[in-house]
DNA sequence: TTCCTTGGTTACGTGGAGGGAACCATGACG
DNA sequence: CGTCATGGTTCCCTCCACGTAACCAAGGAA
């Protein structure tokens, strides 16, 4: 696909603006902000740099199950979005470490009250869908 | 809490990080949640139940864009978690009104305040984006 | 010379979410 | 009889998010 100059696959940047063109409605920006931390890896990322600034390889060990592909991907859209900063330092061999912004801390407090949320009504969750299913 | 958190210092950070900690199951229930809640078209949906008990056309007609066979199957999976409550009507034409469970509810108030944060920081996600397309 | 590391990129394949449009049962109304 | 409204269902198709695997550049070590 090879989306725009840099020659490199990158995001659908076409889609998001598709979806901030939908304006007017607060939903529309729940819906927004939804796609970006609704995706399968921006939250446990963004959780992941919670704790501190993190090297490429430290967060492909550290988020098991991530391909160095969609890491990369996810961490630029995050970049993009102003919630990581990316700081290369030119060693060899390469090193480049990835940070929250201060955006991207208030992105973790409110996917915390999400993620808080989740855990409280989990069970609420599941009780009613096995009664849902039992019928 | 719904909007503010300044009732309390609400959420438990430390049992959350807990779950996440654990490569299992609680982690996967956090993403469970956050896959019901980051499809198309559910938080639309309950932020439309929000204002009210509403029938299926009524729906069709208030949210935009919604086909019908989406309307039916993002409604029938909200009512499978608990979160809306489908009440039938046997009249002539036949009448359904979907409303609000109290669990929908505090999934609301959840999603308030994630549009607070998103109204709060869309300007600086806007500017984020535009820099660095620039680039 | 060959291997190792880091930090990625690229080609390719697939499942499933979602869109579009047609279809359906019921009964009142004209 | 045909038409209208409600509340959906079913089929088909497209697209894209994601997974897998291979590859790459640069330079130091052995």
């Amino acid at each position: 696909m090879t989306t725009s100059g840099a020659g490199a696959e990158s995001i659908d940047h076409a889609r998001i603006a598709a979806a901030l063109a939908v304006r007017g409605e607060p939903a529309c920006r729940v819906r927004d902000v939804l796609d970006r931390v609704g995706d399968k890896w921006s939250v446990t990322l963004v959780h992941e740099l919670g704790g501190g600034a993190r090297r490429f390889s430290e967060l492909r060990r550290g988020v098991p199950g991530i391909s160095p592909r969609m890491l990369s991907a996810t961490l630029r859209g995050l970049e993009r979005d102003g919630f990581v900063l990316r700081t290369v330092h030119p060693t060899v061999p390469p090193q480049v470490e990835y940070a929250l912004t201060p955006l991207g801390h208030t992105l973790l407090d409110t996917a915390w009250s999400l993620m808080n949320w989740a855990l409280e009504h989990a069970d609420d969750i599941d009780d009613a869908r096995r009664e849902y299913d039992a019928k």
